[in-house]
DNA sequence: TAGATTGTTAATCGATTAACAATC
DNA sequence: TAGATTGTTAATCGATTAACAATC
């Protein structure tokens, strides 16, 4: 990497994962080379913010060519982390808990599930996809042992700050946390929240917004 | 509702889950009233941001009194259309789907499953909690037979803009999506992305920035 | 070399924050 | 009435877009 400012804004990385998709799905077409302008247009966005949001990383284009859509890709790969790996456990093995742990996404990422947790004694000692479900008192000697960094929490909400709390206690260094609920750590603790019921209250807003727009026709 | 701005901001509007949310903490807190720079202590905003905000919809509080927390609740459960119901079905009905049909966020928030779709005939026939998976063929007389106007796509990418172009074929309003793919949908139709790999894509950039710095130290 | 397209600076636009008069 | 706090306008900040010189 040529440079690397230090504050990115969220704008900038929330769009990251998006040209990697884009950049990923063309070098399977076979597209060698790509200009701002043309990747703007596929991704809809300007090819100004393209260009300002690249240049946060390094200059990674070629005047009068454009960008290498293979080199890029590996360059955003190198900047999103996911050469790294990281190890993870998920805590509440429930219906959404054993969803994510057979998500294939996890692959792409860098990330490694490594074990499941529960409090419900009819969940412990089953396996998904050769990942034991196992007794959440057993998580902290587990998180030392097998040198966890990350914690995916998938309980309802009244638990997950609890987790939270152990798992932070154990210096986890990130949640990705799926509890309808907003966890309090400490500031070096990384949390990426997925709030479906937030997400589908949105879609609910957006219908009966386009719902009172068609009445006033 | 005293006035209705049609061009609200997507930042406010992915606020207003949130807003939703701690108002019904504090309503099972039995708390009554709370003045918007007490509000956003809680919520980690400004009290001018929360101000802002509500008087995009008309002004719910009064001068020097603050606001009445369930009052303003039922509001913004008003302004989010959570009143109205909106019959679903989820296409794709893996484990994500699955899972998804497990969801208790749906009750909240208005929307009704009625029905799961697969092309997998080792899943047609199966229940998850009463709702019968029935083969995707069946869908379009299925989608006007039961008056349905959500589709949730829990497909993998490859069949997902298939999905919703018959979806959108049957008139439907509104697609929750969760293929990591972008969907192409008429203009009129809403789109709502849930989009794991990006999420999990920003913990590793965060994550994989963290360590730089503290390289750095 | 001429044409294309980047990297980067400047201009614009939108969102957030501050300030304060209105008013309960 | 005096104090509190809103609703709303103005100021600031940040993000996006436009423009263009640099350069491949």
């Amino acid at each position: 990497m040529e440079k690397m400012r230090s504050n990115i804004s969220m704008a900038v990385i929330r769009r990251l994962p998006k040209y990697y998709r884009y950049l990923n799905d063309l070098v399977e077409k076979g597209v060698t080379r790509i200009s701002s302008m043309e990747f703007g247009r596929i991704l809809g966005f300007t090819a100004s913010q393209i260009r300002q949001d690249l240049n946060c990383f390094g200059g990674f284009g070629q005047q009068g060519y454009g960008y290498n859509v293979e080199e890029l890709r590996d360059e955003i790969a190198n900047i999103l982390g996911l050469n790294k790996t990281n190890n993870a456990i998920i805590v509440g093995a429930g219906n959404l808990g054993q969803a994510i742990a057979n998500y294939s996404g996890f692959r792409g990422s860098g990330f490694i599930l490594k074990g499941m947790f529960d409090i419900n004694p009819r969940l412990v000692g089953i396996s998904i996809r050769d990942i034991k479900i196992m007794d959440i008192d057993e998580m902290s000697e587990f998180i030392k042992k097998a040198d966890i960094n990350v914690g995916i929490i998938c309980t309802p909400k009244e638990g997950a700050q609890e987790v939270a709390d152990r798992l932070t206690g154990e210096r986890i260094k990130a949640i990705w946390n799926f509890a309808p609920t907003d966890l309090d750590v400490p500031e070096d603790v990384i949390v990426e929240n997925v709030h479906l019921s937030e997400s589908l209250m949105v879609l609910a807003y957006l219908m009966n917004q386009r719902e009172n727009a068609e009445d006033n026709k």
